[in-house]
DNA sequence: ATTTAAATTTAGAATAATTCTAATTCCAAA
DNA sequence: TTTGGAATTAGAATTATTCTAAATTTAAAT
């Protein structure tokens, strides 16, 4: 047979990526570049942060993870499962997952007003997460 | 008549943080903290760059102004008129207001999911906008 | 096998964005 | 007036992200 190799640069996922990607999907929460750096550290110690930087990048223009930002702080990043939203407390930052419908009507009179090509669209809720509001 | 003198402090709108109410009001785009200063300055050549933020982040908790804010660059402000949503373009990162009326069972669905105590809810659009779509 | 060319990684510097600090000023109430 | 608290100022400090240039890796061509 030919070409029993992988091309792996056609893939796009280096090692590097490929950790980078493994610590997002493994991360029990949304991480920060930061984080996302430390524990990649801990898989791949030669590992530098413009790496992990340019490896966020890559996964997120490829698709495989979102990223997700507020006024405050870093941004964070999520593995992209499905389209989903999220819930941010004022108070405390915590960041929530959720998973609500969107109706299709709600969607068309979003891509008519904007007059934009979609790629994709989200909900996002600000409010005090249980602790908080406590 | 007593107590004829308003107490400016009370209302919390020192000179600096209306200026930069009236910049963010009067201006025809979504501005950064940047662009915000270099206006204000114009207005009241002695405001801080730490006022503008102050004053930013004052009259963000007060209510009066929105903070938008993505994964890329500096934050922006609007006028808080009343709720509205976003697009983004993900290209040229043009941002885009828009007034898409959420039905009350979509904000009812969300608030018990995320179990939050609701302060705002929006929707955001990203995609390319009608120049870059071309 | 070797060479090549392009893409990627690395380390650290540079830049951008935001917050902090400490001294000063302003303001309303006493 | 005096006073105490809040706000402002200037600039330093911190945080977040991107850039740069040299070294390395990779797949394809020789």
């Amino acid at each position: 047979m030919k070409n029993a190799k992988i091309n792996i640069r056609e893939l796009g996922l280096t090692k590097q990526r490929e950790v980078v990607l493994q610590v997002i999907r493994n991360a029990e929460k949304h991480l920060t570049a930061n984080e996302v750096f430390d524990r990649a550290k801990q898989l791949l110690p030669t590992i530098s942060f413009a790496t992990v930087y340019n490896s966020l990048r890559f996964l997120k223009d490829a698709g495989h993870i979102g990223e997700i930002s507020f006024g405050n702080g870093a941004s964070r990043f999520d593995a992209l499962t499905s389209r989903h939203d999220h819930a941010i407390c004022t108070n405390c930052g915590k960041l929530v997952d959720m998973e609500i419908e969107l109706p299709g009507e709600i969607v068309e009179l979003a891509t008519k007003f904007s007059k934009f090509k979609l790629e994709s669209i989200e909900l996002t809720l600000r409010g005090l997460c249980p602790e908080c509001n406590k």
